[in-house]
DNA sequence: CTGAATGCAAATACTTTGCACAGTC
DNA sequence: GACTGTGCAAAGTATTTGCATTCAG
């Protein structure tokens, strides 16, 4: 039993398997390091690091590296199974659960990070297109500020 | 004479003036080499990279430091006269004509950034502060492809 | 003159890579 | 049994920091 952890999300089951699907057919292989690495990407709702995979996934399995974690991310953001919210300034954060691009919350105070709905980006993206010319394929949207808790502690 | 460097915008020599008095302001001391940074900035529609900037500070004034380009990017930051772009696996870009945050396109064949303006984002900041109880402060948009010229290349 | 800024080099943080061994399919 | 994946350690990149010297105000 972890820290504050929130909540495991009710299809975490179900996104292990997506994910376990995945691999396979890309021709990968499912290992009980990958496996674990899953299990700790489906049951996360709070978009976490590298470091904190590591950590949770080590709890029951002592050997995991932390290569091996990094590798097996990179192996699912080519497949679209994860997200990856990339900073300039922190390592970078993880999404399993929608692994498609939506924005961002994070808080500059403790480090939390948030995804409600806000409705989708199809305009802009749209927009910026015509107006840059670029073909688009990808985007994020971030937003920093401090989250309720850390505004009280001010 | 840079390059392919595109033209220096019209109000080039006014930002100049603009970050130069933030700095005095702020109680800072104007070096030969923080102008030279400066005019760099105020002249670059591109986006440039520290490592960019450095380049060209050097030109006309070789014994400058990436340390003092990186010195003077975090002031001018934290004085809001410069907008960085930050990225989890290239080197940060910086805005010194438009420092606030708007959205950019970025090219991943060749690294060009652009930003035509495609309206405020002033709704989805407030629905994100909505929904997420979040005190929102600043947000970065980027969109991810390919511009015109690498989309020919393919 | 005096304290802030520079420039060098060393330190830091995160991520990637090379390679021998282990374990999946 | 073949060959991918793992884990360790070393390398790599981007950025920050410490400190003696220099210089702007």
């Amino acid at each position: 039993m972890g820290k504050d952890q929130p909540a495991p999300p009710p299809n975490a089951a179900q996104r292990v398997e997506e994910m376990t699907a995945a691999l396979r057919a890309a021709g990968h292989r499912i290992t009980p390091q990958r496996l674990a690495i899953l299990r700790v990407l489906a049951s996360s709702p709070d978009h976490p690091s590298v470091e904190r995979i590591y950590e949770q996934v080590a709890a029951d399995f002592p050997t995991t590296s932390l290569a091996t974690v990094y590798k097996t991310l990179t192996m699912l953001k080519g497949l679209n199974q994860v997200l990856e919210l990339g900073f300039a300034h922190w390592s970078s954060r993880y999404d399993g659960l929608k692994p498609h691009p939506h924005a961002h919350a994070i808080c500059l105070g403790c480090g939390a990070i948030v995804d409600p709905d806000i409705g989708p980006l199809d305009g802009l993206a749209r927009r910026m297109a015509e107006k840059s010319g670029y073909s688009i394929t990808r985007h994020q949207l971030d937003f920093f500020g401090l989250c309720p808790d850390c505004q009280k502690k001010v």
